[in-house]
DNA sequence: CTGTTAGCGCTTTCAC
DNA sequence: GTGAAAGCGCTAACAG
């Protein structure tokens, strides 16, 4: 007889009914298995008396598999989920899982609290690891054996999802430079080994390209600008850590408030949101956005193309990143070195 | 002899190390129970030979707990991981659990895939629920003893954290009826029983205070509209169903189309979406913001404090929430039915 | 079609 | 301290 407190389990239930257990667990998963009136009596029986189907940890050990997906970030939770291209990513996974019955486990790489519990990682099915991490420990705690897809960066031996960085690069500086700027200034995201936010100087030393999409992102804009017979070091770069206004706006600030003729009048920015704040803090300051200060972006959030001047961005789609991510972990694609491509989007912040 | 495909087990590493399992399973969980040299032993050959630690699906099946919650969402993920006011609720609760180990499982309500698969939700030790579910059908598949804290709305007998939505939309109309506006309107969020997009008339039926905030936000609206002695048959409202760009778009735009004697020179919205749709549909058409049209928002999300005119609307702290939930769940903070306040902020859309 | 049974990998008494 | 043993709730052979 089973208890009054606990949660009824299948075994209570086929108990119940006077059936085999087996029985019970067919009737869940697997109808062919026994008749129609068996099944719907079984399943009726068991709404009645509530039990709410197998248990979940129970079926996982069994069959070791949740249908559970982790997707692995390399920012704090926080950052990816009100970061717009991270959580249009995540929303292009979450699409395909929920279509095909998984469920979505957030984990991030950079963690703020600072013990690593033991990894409810292993529940997962397969990883979606997105950017690069923090340190190559996160990775290597993950289950070697279990599926996994790189998202934005390279891991030896694993299907990745990318963009085309370098030819949208090209092709955004060489629109912008197609009419001569005075002063070029580039804006990037995380290009130093060691975190820093201002101009960058010939000192700090670089990530590799496999550890940051920024460097192909440069490679893009040079190659436009060498192409334009621009010399490279008339090109000022500046560094930002956090693709966050607050982190942001600092370094655009000392950047605007250079005198005239020292102020760069085309600004290159590694992302929508650097070019968004320096948009704000241009208009505050009475500089005009295009007359004075030309700007383009990167990604084509939609917060750049709702407002005026729109910006001149690349619009790479997150989502559909996510959902090939997504798709290959489910085993639904073929696992690849995949690679998206993006679309060049005038707007007038630079015609 | 483990064998060389398989995931090395707690038992295999205890057999190799010729002790016993409790000692290794001890090693891993509670370092009080053996002594310091035999666990680093343990640890360190762990280490070597690859062992990852105890499996966690097997460990949550024992224990009865995974470390995991789950957070279920009213609306599809898609949106919920794009929408400004969600993911921040979804950061804050991300936040609390990373602090103490656990992880986030998203759930959504409104499956777009149809056959609801066996629940993968018996999975997680508790539940956030957000915002009205489409059907309680969906609150019932939870399993009942586990915790679960609702917020934004009601469930009987749970947990709950709220904010307070009548008195902050009180205050806002009150600043904004303080300056006496031609003709009001209205944009509410999802208030009639069935969907909806366009002007409200006597015939829909609306949703009830329980199963939407926007009743209590009409409420403080209303009560505003009073004090200041207009008729509210004067006040015409508007429904919206999503809180979408491209939902919110059409229905303002008949509403910016009106002629100049019948168009509303006060919108009040139901949220910053909306009344951030206005403003760009507004300046598209050459109406000033504030000299011809006022606007109020609600939720005080970034893109609308970052921009020029800044939204005079009412901060709500997601982030809070999601914190006060995630709390609540991890039974670190009292469970209750808390309500939060809000912050009235005025922008130049409505000064 | 139905029932019996052997674990999935781990934790935790309980005796030593 | 340490080790042996009993399941957590379920699924998938397999035998009937």
């Amino acid at each position: 007889m089973p208890s009054h407190h606990r949660r009824i389990t299948l075994k209570d239930l086929a108990h119940e009914l006077g059936v085999s257990t087996a029985s019970v667990s067919n009737a869940f998963n697997r109808p062919d298995q026994l008749s129609s009136t068996l099944r719907s009596h079984i399943l009726s029986e068991a709404k009645r008396l509530g039990y709410q189907g197998p248990d979940a940890r129970a079926r996982s050990l069994r069959t070791g598999r949740s249908r559970i997906i982790a997707v692995v970030l390399a920012e704090t939770l926080t950052y990816s989920l009100n970061d717009a291209v991270s959580s249009e990513l995540l929303s292009g996974v979450a699409e395909v899982l929920d279509a095909h019955g998984h469920t979505l486990l957030l984990l991030s790489g950079r963690q703020p609290g600072s013990d690593h519990h033991p990894g409810s990682a292993s529940m997962a099915d397969g990883f979606i690891v997105y950017g690069l991490m923090p340190s190559d420990h996160l990775l290597s705690d993950l289950p070697p054996q279990s599926p996994l897809v790189a998202v934005d960066f390279h891991v030896e031996g694993r299907p990745t999802v990318h963009i085309d960085n370098e030819p949208a690069c090209y092709a955004i500086a060489d629109h912008a430079l197609a009419q001569r700027p005075k002063r070029i200034g580039i804006l990037c995201l995380r290009l130093t080994a060691t975190p820093h936010n201002g101009p960058l100087t010939d000192q700090q030393e670089w990530l590799s390209a496999e550890r940051t999409i920024t460097r192909s992102r440069l490679d893009g804009f040079y190659r436009a600008i060498d192409q334009h017979g621009i010399p490279r070091d008339q090109v000022p770069l500046w560094n930002i850590e956090e693709n966050i206004h607050s982190v942001c706006a600092p370094v655009i600030e000392a950047i605007l408030d250079l005198p005239d003729d020292e102020r760069p009048d085309l600004l290159l920015c590694m992302s929508d949101r650097i070019a968004l704040t320096a948009l704000t803090l241009a208009e505050q300051r009475g500089i005009r956005v295009p007359e004075d200060l030309r700007l383009t972006g990167f990604d084509g959030i939609e917060e750049g193309q709702y407002r005026a001047p729109r910006l001149t961005t690349v619009r790479q789609n997150s989502s559909e990143k996510g959902r090939m991510a997504a798709r290959m972990i489910l085993g639904l694609d073929e696992p690849t070195a995949s690679r998206l491509a993006t679309t060049l989007m005038i707007g007038e912040s630079c015609p």
